[in-house]
DNA sequence: GTCCCTTTCGAGAACGGTTCTCATTCTAGT
DNA sequence: ACTAGAATGAGAACCGTTCTCGAAAGGGAC
């Protein structure tokens, strides 16, 4: 029963619901990672959320809740800079948000945009993608650049 | 001695310039490679490489030839949303543009956006990373949907 | 042309992140 | 309690990628 963050009522509620429809249940394990992800800065690897639950989950049970939980819609997948994977909160529990991207570190940082920015962006995205043809489902903007920490150095 | 495409003798004389200063020969298999991408109208994975190369080229050769063009500033590493890893010429090379990736099959597709847009992005994404005290040095939108292909099934 | 030095190459082993298998344990509903 | 389906843990298997090492090729000096 692994549980270093606490997890927010709602969003407790609303995974509770989806797992639910899908004759899952919210064990222990999978409370934990939603719960990590829900306090996360930006999407964590499988060896981020390894360390933080403190290794209490074997390797295997962690690939797999994620599976679930991506399969329920509750978790995104991504992958950074060197090819591995970032889970995060899938956008309808999370918001939508752009990333902010270390190239020194690798660390990915959630970041959001206003929303007149946000309506013009999405206004051009749908835009260049029709001319090509594409039946646009969403976009996702990764800006690269050097953290403060990495700076210093 | 693979070769499918011919490449274009502005990239060739630029490709060729660059790896000579770094003492390294345009050797058949690195144009093979270069012409490939220079042709492609993607990112194209190791894989797609070995492909459209034949196979004349043993794996580890294509990955080592990779990472040279890639220490060059040759060529650029991406991650499809699979997590395997993607190469496209350098920007200086190949422009600076955007993708259109198919939620449905994985592909990968180049666009390029208006003038008057791309600065209106650069201005937006300048400005929300100093905001969390990034130094910025690029950005990336991937546009993801499904493509006229993937649409008609 | 031939020698030498360095770069490149090919084949296969090694690696590391991720997935799969399978036997065991848990849980909810009866 | 009992049982059927779901979840778990340990380890093997997988697969894309990198590493190792001995052989081959390119380019300059003579």
């Amino acid at each position: 029963m692994p549980s270093t963050a606490t997890l927010p009522t709602d969003i407790e509620r609303a995974v509770r619901t989806r797992l639910g429809d899908r004759a899952a249940r919210f064990t222990p394990t999978r409370r934990a990672v939603v719960a990590e992800l829900a306090a996360a800065e930006g999407p964590l690897t499988p060896a981020d959320l390894l360390r933080r639950l403190g290794a209490r989950v074997p390797v295997s049970s962690l690939y797999r809740t994620l599976a679930t939980l991506d399969e329920g819609g509750i978790v995104h997948r991504t992958h950074d800079a060197e090819g591995i994977t970032r889970f995060e909160l899938a956008e309808w529990l999370n918001g939508h948000h752009h990333h902010l991207v270390c190239v020194g570190c690798g660390e990915v940082r959630d970041i959001e945009i206003n929303g007149d920015w946000e309506s013009t962006i999405a206004a051009l995205v749908g835009r260049v993608a029709a001319a090509s043809g594409y039946a646009v489902s969403g976009h996702r903007i990764d800006i690269e650049g050097t953290c403060t920490r990495c700076a210093e150095n």
